[in-house]
DNA sequence: ACGATTTGGTAAAAGGTTTTCTCACTGCAG
DNA sequence: CTGCAGTGAGAAAACCTTTTACCAAATCGT
């Protein structure tokens, strides 16, 4: 064999709880239990074939376990969002919340396509998954696959679940309630929304929201999630006759960021003249925006953590009731509104 | 029990060779040997064990495979970058190059942190993961986990590798050759190059192969990977007297953006007076751009599958050379640059 | 001192699959 | 009729861990 050439690492034998009861001269019921801290035996005992185990590297072979515990300590996250705007904070609180209970995510991206979903679930299934968390980019769609009468449970976390399941979701009423409240609050009277396409469920929570807070003012403008889309609609309303608003409410921080460059093109200051709020946090667009976007938060991290937790308690076999749980949103308030406190 | 509690899903027992077995009216022996096309029976026989087989619809237990064969079908991908610009891409063509081998994907986030990085290496290992990739944010940095003496094999992607293992990354010095070459080519003349930090191994390759394709003109400019250093630099430049350059090679897209912006803020028409190129094709930046950026890109995807493939062959004690791979960037032409082919 | 209980530990089964070994039987040549 | 090759299928071991049942020795109560 050439000496250039990497094989699969020298086949180094991998440490059972064999070597430690043959290490420690115990059996190896006696060594398990006395790693499990169940059973019963001296001390004396038990001490030795901990500090053994250790000395010799012993980890125990989670698949074996998970053969006898039916648990595998393994869930699987299904997303149709491989763009990873509203995947990787889930994702990431996902992980977040589970790895302190020693169970693995696997990541199954597939791509809108009913033949890939249905081969990851098998493949997940057949790895004997403890429970799956779906999750989407959009929470008035589907996932194109079939997750009902799966043998383990399924939690839903920013996409449509299936009916009597526990899905998780942002709170868009409350996020459109907190920006306008915002812009009121700090002086704004003519406040317009700017938002993506009519199709969207959360565009008419957040449109309705507006309205109920705005009092029910000036129309909303409906178009597509883009910073192209807020150009054209700042120069649509600048076109106008009457009175100007002073403030614009986004329904994305694109959609914002398009606004405020169109406002700056034409010499309107942010956040003298208009203020222009965004939703999303979508940190790369809105910190670059100038001035940077003060925005809405979907907080899709503790989203994924509590999805996480659930889908974890229901494996477990501990009760959860079914139903939609909304998750509050959080301001976050840089300068595209003024306001007194920039953090950030 | 209230009927409004979700539970775990009724214990439905799960399906066992032992049903199929049964069902057929076999041994179990027969049965795995039928199901797997090895060992000698009846053609009648193999038969109808498949039959009953995908009629009950038995799935083989993975865990108990694994367990056996020392495969877990499963690899694990490590990676600090959390934002997902590089990571996502890579993982998509990891996952999508391994979906078709039946290998699912772990993914961890170990966040810089040295202790969390630990903690998931070992579990995956616990889980018996056949390989391990290893993925970062910076191709001159190292993961803050030791990956020597693993029993199982790692390659590195887009991350610093230790020595004489597989590291892939991209060839930068192949992409600013591509970009400046491609100014060349429509004409420009007096390129400058507007990129990051100097302690970034990149920057300097990319620096490296611009001086050597353009002739070695103009200094580079180094500064931080963010719109406002593009915008900054356009400022300095045209502060400066002399003649101004005809073309910008940014070493990112977002500097690109904010280079492209404080052109227009001057009047200055791109493409038309000045050619701005970017790097890393990051659509969400590079598409909205206005006009949308010529960039390049690194082909992250097809590099995390190269990467998926290499560490199957390695867990199949397959030989491979061991070394760092430049896999080529791609021209990827909008209309920061004119040109005559503005595909997508 | 003797039965009852506690203590410290081992043997064996179970979990689901694959693989090797063995066995019974058929057909055929000698 | 004996020996043998070939065919079809089952028994059992192995993978690694946990758990239950069990056993021998020691201790206790009276």
């Amino acid at each position: 064999m050439r000496e250039d050439i990497l094989e699969t690492g020298g086949v180094k034998k991998r440490i059972t709880i064999h070597d430690v009861a043959a290490a420690a001269g115990v059996s190896i019921s006696t060594a398990s239990k006395a790693l499990n801290n169940n059973g019963r035996m001296g001390d004396e005992t038990r001490e030795r074939v901990k500090r053994v185990a250790s000395e010799i590297g012993f980890r125990p072979n989670a698949l074996a376990r998970g053969l006898l515990s039916k648990r595998s300590f393994t869930i699987g996250l299904l997303t149709n969002d491989t763009y990873g705007r509203f995947t990787l904070p889930v994702m990431a609180g996902v992980s977040e919340a589970l790895v302190d209970h020693g169970v693995s995510v696997f990541l199954c991206a597939i791509e809108d396509d009913p033949a890939l979903g249905q081969i990851h679930v098998e493949a997940m299934l057949d790895k004997q998954v403890d429970g799956i968390i779906a999750t989407g980019k959009r929470l008035d769609r589907r996932l194109p696959v079939d997750l009902s009468n799966l043998p383990v449970p399924v939690v839903y976390a920013f996409t449509e679940g299936a009916p009597n399941s526990v899905t998780f979701r942002s709170d868009d009423t409350h996020g459109a309630t907190l920006a306008v409240e915002w812009l009121l609050q700090t002086g704004r009277r003519r406040i317009t929304h700017i938002t993506g396409p009519k199709d969207f469920f959360s565009v008419h929570e957040r449109a309705d929201a507006y309205s109920k807070a705005a009092g029910g003012g000036e129309p909303v403008m409906y178009g597509i999630w883009s910073e192209s889309w807020g150009h054209e609609a700042v120069a649509e309303i600048w076109k106008r006759t009457g009175e100007k608003p002073d403030a614009l409410f986004c329904g994305n921080d694109q959609i914002a960021r398009g606004a405020v460059d169109a406002l700056r093109e034409r010499g309107i200051k942010v956040p003298e003249d208009v203020s222009v709020i965004g939703f999303d946090n979508w940190e790369i667009v809105a910190a670059q925006t100038r001035p940077p976007l003060t925005t809405v938060d979907m907080e899709l991290k503790e989203l994924g953590r509590q999805a996480g937790l659930t889908v974890l308690a229901l494996a477990e076999g501990r009760p959860v009731e079914p139903g939609v749980r909304k998750l509050p949103c959080r301001l976050v308030v840089r300068q595209s509104c003024g306001g007194n406190s920039p953090r950030e």
